[in-house]
RNA sequence: CGGGAUGUGGCUCAGUUUGGUAGAGCGCUGCGUUCGGGACGCAGAGAUCGGAGGUUCAAAUCCUCUCAUCCCGACCA
């Protein structure tokens, strides 16, 4: 491609609108503009980047034995109604009628529209297991959308949907896909990690995400310095600690004590001169309807996932300040797990059950009491792991020391089970001519996000750095001739070679002055420039520079072909690549 | 939805406090010089100051309403 023929709008300035390296950068090099919020664009760089991630990635679903095929993006309500995730998926679903009024959505996932697909045509197991996926365009009316193509409201997405006659089947194709994913993210060029994931609403047995490691994420991982174990902040279990139960030991008799106007954890510690590990926090929650009491150490974060999947409730919210009222009868921060509302169910950290002697909210205004015994006073249906791990904390899997880590989340693999097909009626016929539903799994992999994330990972103060295997171009070919017609000559010439040999080329035959191509060349993040002088010519070299590294060697003009073909093998190398 | 901020040429911003002829840099067009790390000179084009209403002799500037965008929080297969 011929940089004069092109359309790359470079500018010079930070957008005002972009606050994160990748949206930054990808606004100045020409890759994307921004519609309206969190809708963007994609101009021809942006575009080409996109198509190497959604190729690489298509090519791997095929290895996997994945067959693509693709849905429409406006869907019918009443195939959300089946799922009853009309009602529950709530503001983020975009609907909309129609002229005859009736509703519709556009996808934010498609789990509904394949299921009503396959339930059509798929009749017995001798056609199972299939699995089939797309490359589209999804819609989730995020309330509030940032960091350009990280969390677009409108973005591109591979989603895959795998249907199974049994569990044994169900898990293999879960498994083909994990392997999948790791093949494609290799390819790719990114440093990332799969780790443990909540399945959360959705259900399911079991699920990873792939996370690409960048300090920028938005999730936090927590892995293990000594095994294999990485996990999601929210699915990081904490296994029961060592030592025996400690309700029922001897504790002084409760007492009160007045702590006017102190509501935190941190106010009343200070105002009774104790560690915040003294105290019980008691938080209360409404889970689908139901009032939860949930307790934990004064020193310590609840998770709320786990409290949700402890109950066994999809939805999960922090009671407002009137229900803390009428469950406790004080005002908000006198919360405590003793003479609680009758029906209240509280659930405890296992870490309290091995200790005794509390201090905690009295459930009257500015009181707590002291010489809480949980076993003696409380009424507690069941200890479990609550808490957000810490980095203190031991790795569940081997007791090794545990990290945190940013991350932002590229893929997600899911085993979805009977969720969609009992609800929708998808069933097939087993080999005793049984009617069963099918086993599910879905399978999402964010190729829009993805371009912004391998820029979150790879850039430096001149502009981003994308590795060869999705750059918009593999390598840029500038000429420095001006009006030196020999030098533009013998670049269209090596531009030509470049073709002949395959390799995803552009020249910069701009009339532009040297630093401008050169800055542009930078900011774009081609990862390997050539540079065509007249001095160069002269002396029968060109110039290569790895964007990566900033070096620069000289290659021979009359064996280009095979210097310019090591080289090259060199940059994909370095970059873990081929 | 709650809190905060911002809307002025294509982009980044000044001007708003104290009402009085709409500015700069970058980008763009033309001509000339220049040409290995975002050149220089000269000449130009381009803005009803987010929108509506109001106050005033006079509004980018003051008042009311509204829309949009961004940040923090809640949310998020």
């Amino acid at each position: 491609m011929k940089l004069s023929r092109y359309y790359i709008p470079t500018l010079k300035e930070d957008p005002a609108e972009a606050e994160v390296i990748s949206h930054k950068l990808l606004m100045r090099a020409g890759m994307i503009r921004k519609l309206t919020s969190g809708i963007y664009n994609y101009l021809p760089l942006g575009l080409r980047s996109i198509n190497k991630v959604a190729n690489i990635v298509r090519e791997e679903m095929d290895n996997a034995g994945a067959l693509e095929v693709l849905m429409p993006s406006v869907q019918p309500a009443d195939l959300w109604q089946e799922t009853g995730r009309w009602d529950y998926y709530g503001k983020e679903l975009l609907r909309f009628n129609d002229r005859h009024g009736r509703d519709y959505c556009l996808g934010p996932t498609h789990e509904e529209v394949i299921t009503d697909l396959v339930r059509g045509e798929v009749r017995s197991y001798k056609q199972l297991p299939i699995n089939l996926y797309q490359v589209q365009t999804k819609f989730r009316d995020e309330i509030r959308p940032r960091f350009g193509l990280m969390r677009g409201r409108e973005f591109i997405m591979k989603d895959a949907y795998s249907f199974d006659k049994d569990e044994e089947g169900a898990e293999a194709s879960y498994w083909n896909m994990f392997e999948a994913y790791k093949k494609a993210f290799s390819r790719i060029g990114l440093r990332f990690k799969p780790v443990q994931a909540d399945s959360g609403a959705i259900g399911g047995d079991f699920s990873h995400e792939f996370m690409v490691l960048a300090e920028t994420g938005e999730d936090t991982i927590a892995s293990c310095k000594a095994c294999e174990f990485a996990a999601n902040l929210e699915k990081a279990r904490i296994n029961e600690p060592e030592g025996e139960c400690l309700c029922d030991a001897e504790c002084p008799a409760l007492e009160e004590v007045a702590t006017p106007g102190k509501h935190t954890v941190e106010e009343v510690c200070e105002f009774l001169g104790v560690e915040q590990s003294a105290l019980v926090k008691t938080l209360l929650f409404v889970v689908d309807g139901e009032p939860v009491a949930a307790l934990v150490r004064g020193d310590r974060e609840l998770n709320d996932a786990k409290l949700r999947n402890l109950i066994g409730g999809d939805e999960i919210d922090m009671a407002d300040e009137a229900l803390v009222r009428e469950l406790t009868g004080a005002p908000v921060g006198f919360a405590g797990p003793r003479s609680l509302k009758e029906g209240v169910r509280i659930v405890a950290d296992y870490e309290l059950c091995r200790a005794t002697d509390w201090i905690a909210g009295g459930n009257k205004a500015d009181t707590h009491v002291r010489h809480l015994s949980l076993g003696r006073d409380c009424k507690i249906e069941q200890f479990a792991d609550l808490r957000v791990i810490t980095e203190s904390d031991p790795c569940p899997e081997c007791h090794g020391e545990i990290e945190f880590t940013k991350g932002i989340e590229v893929g997600h693999v899911f085993k979805l089970g009977l969720k969609y097909s009992e609800k929708m009626n998808a069933t097939f016929l087993d080999e005793n001519g049984k009617e069963k539903p099918l086993i599910m799994g879905c399978y999402g992999i964010g190729v829009s996000r993805i371009v912004a994330s391998a820029i979150e990972q790879n850039n430096d103060e001149n502009g981003a750095i994308f590795p060869p295997s999705i750059a918009p171009f593999e390598v840029c070919l500038i000429s420095l001739g001006g009006k030196d017609e020999a030098v533009n000559a013998r670049a269209e010439e090596l531009y030509a070679e470049l073709k002949a040999m395959g390799v995803d080329a552009c020249y910069d035959d701009r009339k532009e002055r040297p630093g401008v191509k050169f800055a542009d060349a930078d900011l774009i993040g081609y990862p390997m420039q050539l540079v065509l002088g007249g001095k160069g010519l002269k002396n029968g070299i060109i110039e290569a520079k790895d964007r990566k590294t900033g070096e620069r060697i000289e290659l021979p003009l009359d064996s280009f072909s095979e210097a310019f073909g090591q080289w090259r093998e060199s940059i994909w190398q370095a970059w873990g690549l081929k």
